[in-house]
DNA sequence: ATTGTGGCCTGCCCGC
DNA sequence: TGCGGGCAGGCCACAA
């Protein structure tokens, strides 16, 4: 699903099972399971441990257990979560506000009650023991302007398609990283490596400014730009009909006549 | 190593 | 109403 701002709202909601001890693990879909992890290595890392941390990385959650097993879990673009059958996310654009049972993952049970359960109707997210963090690039939330240069370095590739890269920089989808270049004025398709000093600064800065307001409004898809994200639509600044292009293979919008 | 492409899955929406 | 095509906030394995 979802970008940074989503995945965090399911850390703060998933915090509810900390201390709580895992006494059934429900694998139901196989393919769901990454990185060489089946049932049995999954259920035998995690049954009858209590969960001690969790955290986020990026998109990705991760649920820390005694016995120093890591879960790591990926919502793909549909992915949900429910905590003791509350969902703090109903609804994702491109998804069913439904919860079909058929849509159950992956699901933990605890003593004394309560779950922790991913549904999934796409089936593009996915559960892996023990996440290999390192692969992953700093958070785009407090990113510095080092740690921005750092991800473009000396990258030919557009400046979209590094914003994306979860291995240069975490966090950003597709939603956020229009958002940011848009009231940045920067354009999408500009090579990553021909930002100068300015415009580092002043993208680093707007990309924290803007995961912090949007999870303020709610979420990834409450940007000024999201909100005109359609057909003949004007940029909300300047009125100017906004340009739809495929840029590092997403849909991207953007500002003709701003952003450069 | 870096960059770009295709594919994975499924449901929804639009136009005919 | 029914159907087909296009679309989707992610990510991985591959090819060049």
């Amino acid at each position: 699903m979802p970008e940074l701002l989503e995945i965090e709202t399911h850390r703060v909601a998933a915090s509810a099972v900390l201390g709580r001890r895992i006494v059934e693990v429900h694998t139901p879909d196989s393919w769901y399971l990454k990185r060489g992890a089946d049932a049995a290595a999954i259920t035998g890392a995690l049954l009858h441990q209590e969960v001690v941390d969790v955290g986020r990385h990026g998109k990705l959650l991760t649920l820390s257990v005694t016995g120093a097993a890591v879960l790591g879990l990926r919502f793909g673009m549909t992915g949900r979560l429910v905590v003791d059958g509350h969902a703090p996310i109903g609804r994702l654009e491109y998804s069913s506000g439904r919860f079909d049972d058929a849509w159950v993952r992956f699901s933990l049970s605890f003593a004394g009650g309560g779950s922790l359960t991913v549904f999934d109707q796409r089936r593009l997210g996915g559960v892996e023991l023990d996440p290999d963090l390192s692969t992953l690039g700093p958070d785009a939330s407090t990113l510095t302007v080092a740690q921005l240069r750092e991800a473009l370095g000396s990258s030919s590739a557009s400046l979209k398609a590094v914003l994306l890269d979860q291995h240069r920089l975490a966090g950003l989808g597709n939603l956020l990283v229009d958002e940011a270049l848009w009231r940045s004025r920067l354009d999408p398709t500009r090579p990553a490596s021909s930002l100068d000093g300015g415009e580092q600064r002043r993208l680093a800065s707007t990309i924290r400014s803007t995961v912090a307001e949007l999870g303020r409004r709610g979420g990834s898809h409450t940007g000024d730009l999201q909100v005109a994200r359609r057909p003949g639509a004007l940029c909300p600044r300047c009125a100017t009909p906004l340009q739809r292009r495929v840029v590092g293979t997403r849909t991207t919008w953007s500002c003709p006549l701003e952003q450069r």
